[in-house]
DNA sequence: TGTCATCTGACAGTGTCTTTCATTTGATAC
DNA sequence: GTATCAAATGAAAGACACTGTCAGATGACA
């Protein structure tokens, strides 16, 4: 009773099982035939799911591969840092969390998902999108945090030249073939925007 | 036959005419009744061309939305300007031709196009991803220019950030209903890459 | 003016996504 | 346990974005 366990119900437990196995499956087959040869009916038919059911649960073909059921978590937790720490602390430190939750976490489905993102312009499409809400998300965490006014110019170039530099590291890390420790790449954002872009000029 | 006119033909005038009808066309439609109850087949119709040329023209509905004839231009002339300056100087010298060149320009059309942008968001999708690979292209020229390996992490961490502040701009630019002087918002883009971010930390 | 390469329009087909409705299934009170 | 209610599911029809193909038209070039 004391435990802050959600009293997640079955129903909630069931459907997350379900999404869990269409998105397993629908890797597995677009690994195996290609993301355009693999209809969503297919992925319905090979899940035990009607294609109802998958549009209701991830509502487009692009969003069964980049759905993950921590994302959530993740947004909640960025006001409450930013209550305690001012922003690039709270970046480091959020950054730092990711790492170590994605290096403990299942890293060979993260990785088919990131490839996937990167060979499949519509699914790169709406990741690029995501991207940018969530830029728009830090960004009124900031403003909030800082008791600024929404939309401040400055604050809006911050959080879209972090976020945007963070999607530049992870497509560093693809193309280094996941070699490049995703610890040095998020380093370098972090320090990137503390102590400014070392570039020669 | 000095001058350096590109000895534009018949068929390529006539296209491009053709194009920006029927951008003019779609944008009228999209404002009266909605970007989603606009077909592209009545687009067609109501521009006397085939749905088929539309598709041969712009690819996809989102980028009649985002056909811009003057981007080529641009493209061309960033690795141009890396040749003779460094990239922080580049930056701050596209920003400045960009800006001068949008008020010289058919702003009003500019700004339908921005407010789609933002407004719909199959077409947000579209856009973010134009300018994800933006971001490539031009981490790709800064690596030459410097002489930098292809993919050198902080190029990438680097074009990527730049490119995310300037839509971070934009999108201030539209939520300020236009309102901020476009100078005054890609001046500070350029200001905080060369000064850093001014947040109180 | 004739020949060739390229562009255009017409048309059929595929797959994504939406909407609706009857049926099933888990949640809650008794 | 059983009844009642709310919500999830599956089935099916339809809209429309987009693709591929082919015959005919049109500009490029000698």
């Amino acid at each position: 009773m004391s435990e802050d366990t959600p009293v997640v119900g079955l129903r909630e437990r069931k459907r997350y099982a379900a999404m869990r196995l269409v998105q397993e499956v629908a890797l597995d087959l677009f690994d195996a035939h290609g993301y355009a040869d693999v209809t969503v009916e297919r992925i319905a038919a090979a899940s035990d799911v009607s294609p109802s059911s998958v549009y209701r649960y991830f509502g487009t073909k692009e969003h069964i591969v980049l759905w993950d059921e921590n994302d959530p978590i993740w947004f909640a937790r960025i006001p409450q840092g930013l209550r305690s720490h001012p922003p690039l602390e709270t970046l480091r430190f959020m950054v730092d969390a990711l790492v170590s939750e994605v290096l403990r976490s299942d890293q060979a489905r993260l990785r088919r998902r990131i490839s996937l993102i990167m060979r499949e312009p519509s699914v790169e499409a709406a990741s690029a999108l995501q991207a940018y809400r969530a830029a728009e998300a830090f960004g009124t965490a900031v403003s909030e945090a800082l008791g600024r006014e929404h939309g401040d110019l400055e604050v809006q170039l911050f959080s879209h030249g972090v976020v945007g530099a963070v999607v530049g590291g992870l497509h560093h890390w693809y193309e280094s073939a996941f070699s490049t420790p995703l610890e040095t790449i998020m380093g370098r954002v972090a320090a990137s925007f503390e102590r400014g872009f070392g570039l020669a000029d």
